[in-house]
DNA sequence: ATATAAATCTAAACTTATTTAGAAATTGTT
DNA sequence: AACAATTTCTAAATAAGTTTAGATTTATAT
């Protein structure tokens, strides 16, 4: 292992002094411990001198903290988890945290092992989940009581928690009032299913809304429900049924980015011209890319950096208060911009 | 802190054995150490039924083993990285190893201080890492010596090292060579200065030697240098500027994803028609979205999923093999293939 | 039954830091 | 100079495992 590592012993035999002493004084308790300032100079100089720098385990192990926040989401790859994963790293490391970034693929298994390896042996200290988990039974085991939990992007409505979301009814609201503005009355939304995810359950209140608000009535063809597992073919399946039946469709709306490219390939495959066919295209969602695609999307923009900042900071709030806070909840909803590209 | 966490010597207690059978029978050594089928089976149950899971800092502090990777990148939000992450992940989760993925934002600073908090101090087992640096200088450093690191993306010509990367020289001169085929003899490319980086000279090669087969002469003016501070703005003055002066251009490259976005927005903002100025539009690398973006993009496309595997499986073999292999440097050099969406 | 070998188990050392309780050195007071 | 009060520092305990060296116990051979 090349050269050995410093330890604190060696700073200390160099020096003659206890190992507790070049402890405290690196540590910056010099002060608090009323270790002399020529001494600290003297400590820190032959610290530097001696590249020591702390070992991570022997530290967590005697301090139980880690430093360390975990960030589990479905899918790293997809943009909207990865942007908020660079906000949210970028915020830590400004504090003095660093971000494990684990990916669970939607899986609940997965996720359960992940949360059990992370935060119940207390590898890290705090914890920024996108769940996937339906029900909250399992972050109601005693041993997560207390760990401090940041929920983003979705919550789960069956247990208190903190959470920091993006105003997903208001935003879906909002997207689907501007496409009846421009004059559409039989507005296609495409949900993924099972979605008992908050954000998707909220997005389709807000969807149902805008059409009550406007008079314009529901109905179960014009909302395709696309199964997780198997997106790309039901979409291809449902919508090219849903395109030949049923009343025509002044405007296609996807509730989140996957279910958009989804049907961006299906419109590729099956020819589709959204607009020769004067469908609008929408989605809620954005991503940089959306800029150049054809058809235009109308899409709805999350506030990606926010999001991050914010589950960063009230991650480390709830680490500083561990305990004293915990009958109060932070809940954190932030809104959201339509991004219209006419 | 809820209930309190069962200790390897609770089970000891409970059973009437010593803390050291416990903790041999746990990590599978039962056998190993001769210990009788029955204990171990005994000590196993009442392992499961207390819900004992080890402490990860003691037992990493006496074993010098952390079993984390982790994977250090210019920029998780870049979905070239995230999509490799996603699958260095998935490779490792199958092997008892979790990942740590850290974002540097292009910034060798705190790409050394990475380093150095996780590598040097050994708290990680090994080092995944798509280097912003420039020089191998860091890595020759004494601490770093026999630390498991597998460079991805990018490898550094003044040091051996083990890495997984592209053939981006045989992917850039097909790529070339294809638009030549298409009968482009004025093709501008657009690189990323400064570019020490291996993955981008070698693409510029492939450009020019492409050119050079075909008996076609680089023209400087053919090749411009886009500043990383200012991606955006260079992109729009020097490609704004060269579109209007100099020979008629029959296709545009850009070396990376990032110009090819800058592009696509330039195109927006000057109000460029690609098609109908019939200029090919083509890129290294490729993005899902790609495939529904106006103009038509000719990429290359990089095996992401190869690359995360094959990095992850080469630093587990380097972890296995700490030192032992030390004088012999895997290099692997994955090909390739060219989308061409005419 | 006794010595030897094999099987099974354990006490104590060890990993590297932090923290507590208290010792030693210095300063101040009379 | 004697005693108290500060100031400065340190030995030892501690965190929770793993590993070494050796102790017991059981089985086998004579």
């Amino acid at each position: 292992m090349g050269i050995k590592k410093t330890l604190l012993e060696d700073i200390a035999k160099e020096l003659n002094v206890s190992k507790t002493l070049v402890s405290m004084v690196i540590n910056g308790k010099g002060d608090a411990y009323g270790i002399s300032k020529k001494t600290q100079e003297k400590v820190l100089a032959k610290a530097g001198e001696m590249e020591y720098t702390p070992n991570v385990f022997a530290r967590a192990l005697r301090t139980g903290k880690s430093h360390l926040i975990a960030l589990l989401v479905a899918d790293i790859s997809n943009p909207f988890y990865s942007n908020i994963a660079k906000y949210v790293e970028k915020e830590l490391a400004s504090k003095g945290y660093n971000l494990m970034i684990c990916s669970t693929d939607e899986n609940v298994e997965r996720e359960e092992k992940l949360i059990s390896l992370f935060a119940e042996q207390h590898m890290i200290d705090g914890l920024i989940i996108a769940t996937t988990n339906t029900s909250g039974e399992y972050f109601k085991k005693e041993r997560l009581r207390n760990f401090p939990i940041v929920f983003i992007d979705r919550y789960l409505p069956d247990i208190e928690s903190n959470y920091v979301v993006a105003n997903n009814y208001q935003g879906s609201l909002e997207i689907t009032e501007l496409l009846i503005q421009k004059g559409c009355k039989n507005i296609l939304a495409l949900n993924i299913t099972p979605s008992h995810i908050s954000s998707l359950t909220e997005r389709v209140k807000g969807y149902k809304d805008a059409l009550k608000k406007h008079d314009i009535s529901f109905k179960d063809e014009n909302l395709l429900e696309i199964s997780f597992d198997n997106i790309q073919n039901d979409v291809k399946e449902k919508l090219t049924k849903r395109l030949k039946q049923g009343q025509k469709i002044d405007a296609i709306y996807t509730l989140n980015n996957h279910i958009a490219t989804a049907c961006l390939n299906v419109f590729n495959e099956i020819g589709f011209d959204a607009k020769k066919e004067g469908v609008y295209f929408a989605s809620f969602d954005n991503i940089s890319l959306f800029d150049f695609v054809k058809p235009n999307i109308i899409s709805v923009s999350q506030p990606l950096e926010q999001i991050g900042i914010e589950a960063a900071n009230l991650a480390l709030h709830l680490i500083d208060s561990k305990g004293m806070d915990a009958s109060t909840f932070k809940k954190i909803v932030l809104p959201t911009s339509i991004i219209s590209r006419d």
